[in-house]
DNA sequence: TCTGGGGTCCTAGGACCC
DNA sequence: TCTGGGGTCCTAGGACCC
């Protein structure tokens, strides 16, 4: 019995779901989009296939997309969000731990001799897709970093099917895929350090992997440094299992238009604020921190302007009134009326699970109206997320910045609305 | 016309204290 | 007014990830 890791992630995750419930996409190539319609962010293998990246602006490739009949949509994270729980569920029936690692990935703890574990990495691969629906691959390997490479080995060789365990493979053959692979396929080791390395004739995982320790500790940092020594089958990269605590919340989002004036940016300020403070109360956390930020495109020509502050709340707060007066009046004096922006963001940090002491001082009054979120939240839970808000936060009609999602499906899993419809013919005799 | 969003961890350097 | 060493805490920025 050893004791080993498996990493299971989802082939081209945002496609994989949209296909479940659109199987006219099986086979045909298919793009996912980002918030507002702007890059690409998921592409299935037909679209790989055809040369479109990872990070492709949508309007550079529209073209192209649709002369090769190309499937667009635009990011459904309701769905998304939704699939996921149902593929960490089954993930958690075949470990002794589990770590969930992104959206679409989770580390488990798994036992058994070498072939043992191969069997077990199939198993895994077909319950999940005879249970949600989607593909995955799996790697199976002693410590998280050969893990992932284990579950790369697995994602480039068709005829390993989907799974990878290094155990069971001739180590000779393991050693000369680690010589082909370049050192920024690894997990940990970025474009950056990549560039660094080759410099000092580390090129491959190979390379890496025989490089001296405390040299590379000198040099880079204790992160490299324990990657090389997971890639000789030392583990010390620790699993969380039970989800660390959360240091911060982030509501950050490009507009469809830019916003330029006070008014606009204040309403913007508003209702980021309002969906930050619903999250603290969803989360159970309160913040110590508030920053805000806006951003001109770096793409303009016109005035560069990044404007940033952070506010030391006067005691941990979750209240959406306190947020969006302090969120609000900040951007009042840091913006540049006249400046063209294009995103805006509220970060809420120094996170905590209590409300901790009342505040003295100047915001008494404000803390005092701490019970309004509960109504807000109440209602909302009832009537929608729009059907109620503070200020600028209750409008009845989109603004003229708020998000594009013209290529949406529907929300199949999560709505009761949107719920798809199964028809059935009798055979014919 | 149109270029994502949300995170984590580590390190260096400054402020401050004894 | 000047000088030394050691330590902590905080912040900004870098690097990476999906």
């Amino acid at each position: 019995m050893t004791e080993r890791i498996a990493l299971v992630d989802v082939n081209n995750f945002y496609v994989s779901c949209e296909r479940v419930f659109d199987p006219k996409l099986i086979g045909r190539p298919v793009v996912v989009l980002s918030n507002n319609d702007g890059c690409v962010v998921a592409r299935s293998q037909e679209a790989k296939d055809l040369g479109i990246t990872t990070g492709a602006p949508f309007f550079k490739v529209k073209q192209f997309i649709q002369s090769h009949g190309m499937a667009v949509r635009s990011s459904n994270y309701e769905l998304y969000g939704d699939m996921s729980a149902r593929v960490m569920e089954v993930l958690s029936r075949f470990g002794t731990w589990q770590e969930v690692y992104s959206i679409d990935e989770s580390f488990i703890g798994v036992q058994g001799n070498p072939g043992q574990l191969g069997e077990l990495a199939t198993r895994i691969r077909s319950a999940v897709g005879r249970s949600v629906g989607v593909p995955v691959c799996v790697g199976v390997a002693p410590t998280k970093t050969l893990a992932k490479f284990a579950n790369h080995v697995a994602k480039r060789n068709a005829h390993l099917d989907g799974v990878c365990s290094l155990d069971s493979m001739d180590p000779q053959v393991v050693g000369d895929i680690q010589s082909r692979v370049p050192v920024t396929d690894l997990w940990g080791v970025g474009a950056r350090t990549g560039a660094r390395l080759s410099g000092m004739g580390i090129s491959t995982i190979a390379d890496l992997k025989a490089a001296d320790v405390t040299d590379i500790r000198k040099k880079f940092s204790v992160v490299l440094q324990r990657t090389v020594l997971e890639l000789n089958g030392t583990p010390c990269i620790p699993h969380n299992e039970e989800r660390a605590d959360k240091q911060q919340i982030m509501y950050s989002r490009s507009f469809s238009n830019p916003v330029t004036t006070i008014e606009d940016m204040a309403e913007v300020m508003s209702i980021y604020a309002q969906r930050g403070a619903a999250r603290l109360m969803s989360d159970g956390l309160w913040a110590m921190l508030l920053t805000i930020t806006a951003g001109t495109s770096r793409f303009a020509s016109g005035e560069a302007s990044f404007p940033s502050i952070t506010l030391k709340l006067p005691s941990p707060t979750q209240d959406p009134i306190l947020l969006t007066r302090l969120a609000v009046g900040a951007m009042r004096e840091i913006m540049h009326p006249g400046a063209s922006y294009v995103r805006g963001g509220v970060v809420l940090s120094g996170l905590q699970p209590e409300p901790g002491q009342a505040a003295f001082g100047i915001f008494e009054e404000e803390m005092a109206e701490t019970h309004v979120g509960d109504v807000l939240g109440a209602v909302k839970a009832k009537f929608g997320n729009k059907s109620i808000g503070l200020g600028s936060g209750g409008l009845a009609v989109e603004p003229g910045w708020s998000m594009k999602r013209d290529y949406s499906s529907p929300k199949f899993t999560t709505d009761w609305a949107d719920i798809p419809v199964v028809k059935a013919e009798p055979p014919r005799v």
